[in-house]
DNA sequence: AGTGTCAGGTTGATACGTCAAGCAACGGGT
DNA sequence: ACCCGTTGCTTGACGTATCAACCTGACACT
C-alpha cells in the first residue's frame, strides 16, 4: 500500500479541481433548491425551454440541448409537469410531441435566473478576474477537445 | 425572453466549464464502470480505504474524508459488502465498527487506480501541460476558498 | 393498400442519494 | 448500580437516474 502518499504535484491538483468542482456544485445545487424549489434538472430544462420564443420545442430539441437520455428527460418532464412547471402539447406530426413553459414554469425561471447568475458571479467569475477567467475557460475548452478526439477514437473501434 | 441571447463573454465561459465538467466526469465514470465495474462512489470508498496500512479503518474516518452522509455511507457499503468489495468488523469499541478491505477489493483498486491516473493525464493534466495545470489548479483553491467564506457566512445567520 | 423500418417517446425494473426516524453502546451524574 | 444523553450507525421511504424493452406514427418501397 502507499502509491497514493507519493501523490505527484499533478494529483494533487487534480483533486483540487474535483473539490472544488464538487463544492461548487453542490452550493449551487442546494440554493436552488432552498430558494426557488428547482432542482438542477428542472433549472436546465427551463433554460432551455426559455431559448425559445413560443416558450416551446419539440422534446428532442431539448434531449439534444442537455444531452441527456430520452428516458431520462420523458421521467423529469412528468415530474415537472405533474408539479405544473410545464405540460406536453402535441405538434402537427403526433409523433413529436411538444413541451411548453407553462405561466408557472415561467415565474418560476425567471425568478431562479437571477439569482443563480448572481451566485455565479459572486463565486467564481468574480474570484477569477477576467484574465484568469480567459485562461480558465481556454483550458476548460482545451480538455473538451481533447475528450471529442478520445471519444472518436473510442467509438471507431 | 432572450436574455440568454445577450450572455457576456463571462456567462459563456461558465458555461464552458459546465460543460467540461459534466463530460470529464461521465467519460471517467463510464470507464471505470466498463473497464472495472466500479462506479465513482465504489471508487472513492476504495481509495480512502487503501489510505490506511491495515487496509481498514473505523466508517467515521471513511465518512470525514469523503463528506458524504453516513446514511449514504452506510447503504454504499452495505452495497459494496453484498459484492464482496468490503466487510464490516467490529472493533473494541461496538460503537464504532471498522471496514475492511477484502482481497477482491484490494484487487479491484489496484487494478482501477493506475487505469484511471491514466486517464486522468491523458485527459487533463497532459492537455493542460505543467503551468496552465499550475494556473488552474490555483484558480480551484481560490474558488475553494471563496465557497467556504461564503459558507461561514451563511451558517453564521 | 400492405409491409417494413426507423426515429422519437414512454414505461417499468432496478440502483443510487437523501431525509427522517430509529437503534445501540459508551460515559457522566446521581 | 442505574438512568440518561450523546454519538455514530442503520433502516425505510421516497425522489431521481439508468437500462432495456416496448409502443407509435410517419415514410418508403413493393
Amino acid at each position: 500500500m502507499g502509491w497514493e502518499q507519493e501523490l505527484g504535484e499533478a494529483d494533487r491538483m487534480w483533486r483540487t479541481y474535483i473539490e472544488m468542482a464538487k463544492h461548487l456544485n453542490s452550493h449551487l445545487q442546494q440554493h436552488l433548491q432552498r430558494e426557488c424549489d428547482l432542482s438542477a434538472a428542472d433549472f436546465e430544462v427551463l433554460v432551455r425551454l426559455t431559448e425559445s420564443e413560443r416558450r416551446e420545442m419539440p422534446i428532442a430539441e431539448v434531449a439534444a440541448a442537455t444531452q441527456w437520455e430520452k428516458s431520462r428527460l420523458s421521467h423529469q418532464l412528468t415530474r415537472m409537469a405533474q408539479r405544473g412547471l410545464v405540460e406536453r402539447v402535441d405538434s402537427d406530426d403526433r409523433r413529436y410531441p411538444d413541451v411548453r413553459l407553462t405561466d408557472k414554469g415561467y415565474a418560476a425561471i425567471n425568478k431562479a435566473v437571477p439569482e443563480h447568475t448572481e451566485m455565479v458571479h459572486a463565486l467564481f467569475v468574480d474570484v477569477l478576474g477576467p484574465e484568469r477567467l480567459a485562461g480558465f475557460a481556454q483550458a476548460c475548452a482545451d480538455v473538451l477537445r481533447a475528450l471529442d478526439e478520445h471519444r472518436e477514437r473510442d467509438c471507431s473501434l
